[in-house]
RNA sequence: CGGAUGCCGCGU
């Protein structure tokens, strides 16, 4: 079982449908075809692969539905802009625990009902950590940074996560300097902190400042490395970004559309096509960059012979 | 009890 949950999660990361599917027929052949564990990581899968219906489908098939299906349901209709339909399974769920009504709240955020978010808020119960740093992550995101600052004061507890939201969210609007008081201010710093750091000073244009950051960073994910591939990227350094990119040790498909980004920009379309070609496997955003990138170099025949060789067009 | 779904940083 836990096998396949692997497998599911993986799938479900991956965006990869077509392997999501094979594992789910698998499933259905085993013997663990009616587990209660499995049948909500089918929903999760075919919700991050994009696929509603078939989320939809395994939710209403599913004998195993308990209430934590109906939180997976929601965050998959959540995920995939299907609001209507995350609101109407919220009001029709048996029991709601504080995970529902925080997928809720961010679903109002993603879809710019603020009023309804904060609405949500107010009747909730009781608001954990994650709660309070939704309501502060959706002002923030919307750019409202007095009651940013005003949630985050009236938080019960700060963690590194409220820290993080609510410095992106000055970062995000301008505002570098409250940003840099913040940083000064906050007790402990995480990966994801010194990757926003580094990401702001190379947006300020000071793009050694953020590599001596990244460089003092004792641990660094696979995000902070893309991080540093794409900050280099967009600077035109392919051959620096290049370099980073062969020194990280963990790669996903992000790092190499990164790096294929890099080529593209520093006018090296031939290397950004051989790296392209490299990748062990191409989700549809890498496709789209590389058509872009043709069509925007006025190579509007390349660009389509690569779109009519598109195996799933969404 | 355990499993699972919700918050911050990377390419489109």
């Amino acid at each position: 079982v836990q096998e396949y949950v692997k497998l599911l999660k993986f799938a479900g990361q991956a965006k990869n449908l077509a392997e999501g599917k094979r594992i789910h027929r698998e499933i259905e052949t085993s013997s663990f075809s009616s587990d209660k564990f499995l049948s909500d990581h089918l929903i999760d899968m075919y919700g991050k692969c994009g696929s509603v219906h078939e989320a939809r489908a395994a939710f209403e098939q599913s004998k195993q539905r308990n209430w934590n299906s109906w939180n997976v349901i929601i965050s998959a209709f959540a995920q995939n802009r299907h609001f209507h339909d995350a609101m109407f399974a919220f009001e029709r769920m048996p029991k709601r625990d504080a995970i529902s009504w925080t997928t809720m709240l961010k679903a109002y955020a993603k879809a710019g009902e603020l009023k309804e978010a904060v609405n949500l808020f107010d009747n909730m119960l009781k608001r954990d950590d994650v709660a309070w740093n939704n309501m502060l992550a959706a002002y923030a995101q919307e750019g409202n940074l007095c009651k940013a600052l005003l949630t985050f004061d009236l938080m019960p507890q700060w963690t590194v996560v409220s820290w993080n939201t609510l410095i992106s969210g000055y970062l995000e609007h301008g505002c570098a300097d409250e940003a840099t008081k913040l940083f000064d201010q906050m007790p402990e710093e995480t990966v994801v902190s010194k990757t926003v750091k580094f990401r702001a000073s190379a947006q300020a244009g000071n793009i050694h400042a953020a590599r001596s950051i990244f460089e003092s960073m004792t641990e660094r994910d696979v995000v902070a490395w893309n991080a540093m591939i794409s900050t280099y990227g967009e600077n035109g350094s392919s051959d620096e970004a290049k370099k980073l990119f062969d020194r990280a040790r963990e790669r996903n498909v992000i790092s190499w559309t990164s790096l294929v980004t890099a080529f593209t920009l520093g006018g090296q379309i031939d290397r950004a096509t051989g790296a392209f070609k490299r990748m062990p496997g191409h989700d549809s955003a890498s496709w789209n960059f590389l058509i872009t990138a043709y069509a925007q170099t006025g190579q509007d025949t390349e660009s389509k012979r690569l779109f009519d060789e598109l195996p799933m067009k969404d």
